[in-house]
DNA sequence: ACATCATATGTACAAGCGTACACAACGATG
DNA sequence: CATCGTTGTGTACGCTTGTACATATGATGT
């Protein structure tokens, strides 16, 4: 068979990871293993641990993976933003589309910040993914502070629906963005734009 | 000693509970397991294995512990709300507090979302987490829905303060709520107040 | 052609896991 | 006091895991 002699294939590495991917959408984070990734892009064991140096770092390039994908999905949405349509509506087509056809990619996603929060060598991968978005979005919010903001609202809402099995209500979302960028851009806070960062405010 | 002839303690399941959060706080859900929670018990093996059907009992019961102390901070900080004071600045106070003193809790909270996410029988818990917390919020904001986009905007903020290390800065917290609150009760969504639900908007 | 080296593979091992189960100790009931 | 059922305890089994390593293979440089 084909399998049996499939020897110097290029990027094997780049197979495993996908494989990996693939075993955290179907099963988990916890059900990723060596094994798990091996089966999953049908190559043997020992494939896996000479391609990466432990558990830690398969984890990491599955994860970055997912991330780089979601990524660029949010940078396509971003560069087919209209911009004389509200901002508003054009943000909740993109969690329109999170919450349906990109599901799965959404709920992975979810999955790296939650992973960032225990483990340490993927923090910096969801910590990074989030001052992206911020950077991306910023093209089309007042300022950095609104666009976290926006995105904070995303990550809850999406959150949300996720947990509970709560229908997907447009309206829901494009009212509360609405609202949250009809603020005065500098309204409250001394807000962080291009300049210097403000002299600490209150404890 | 005491340890060999503990015997007939009374509700010893209590205090493997507690062990068994006391493991997930430190090392996390995926650090769980019977041996674990009954070495931070002080107990045999056998007696977690007594009185937890499977490892899923032991872990849904330690979730609710976290879950009930969550939901009893929440309404803590309810019952102590200034009605005289304005909203988004009584809530800013909540968050402080979940990200300061109480920051553990907070990620045993958030651990506990994540969970949900991937186990089914640990969804409902955080579904009606939220459900819970909007019930609360719902006595200081216009209507549901506005409860559910201030959830979701804390949750997402929180979410990035553990993310990234960036510092807690009040203000920004506050100034996205009072965005958030300030719009017309019912401005572009039809609100579920107490009434009938709307018809069915769109798809 | 030959040597060299990165890559590929199968196997082995120790550790940790969930769970089952036989037995011991105790409180309650008669 | 005897009996019984609940609670507590120690141990053992089968399984999966991460990782190490000896070996095989094919490409590459000379």
């Amino acid at each position: 068979m084909a399998a049996a002699t499939r020897r110097h294939d290029p990027d094997r590495r780049r197979r495993i990871t996908e494989a990996a991917v693939r075993v955290i959408r179907e099963r988990g984070i916890s059900a990723l293993s060596h094994r798990a990734a091996a089966a999953a892009a049908d190559v043997p064991l020992g494939s896996t641990t000479y391609h990466f140096a432990g558990l830690d770092d398969l984890l990491l390039a599955a994860l970055r993976e997912v991330n780089d994908g979601w990524l660029a999905r949010f940078r396509a949405w971003s560069d087919s933003v209209d911009p004389d349509r509200p901002p508003a509506e054009e943000i909740t087509r993109f969690v329109a589309g999170s919450l349906a056809a990109e599901r799965s990619r959404t709920e992975l996603e979810y999955e790296l910040y939650f992973a960032g929060l225990r483990n340490p060598v993927v923090r910096p991968v969801a910590a990074g993914c989030l001052d992206e978005m911020v950077a991306l979005l910023r093209r089309h919010v007042p300022d950095e502070h609104t666009a976290r903001a926006v995105i904070a609202l995303l990550d809850g809402l999406m959150l949300q629906y996720l947990l509970t099995g709560r229908p997907f209500r447009p309206e829901e979302v494009r009212d509360g963005l609405a609202r949250l960028l009809s603020g005065s851009p500098s309204g409250g806070l001394p807000h962080s734009g291009t300049g210097s960062p403000p002299p600490a405010a209150a404890g």
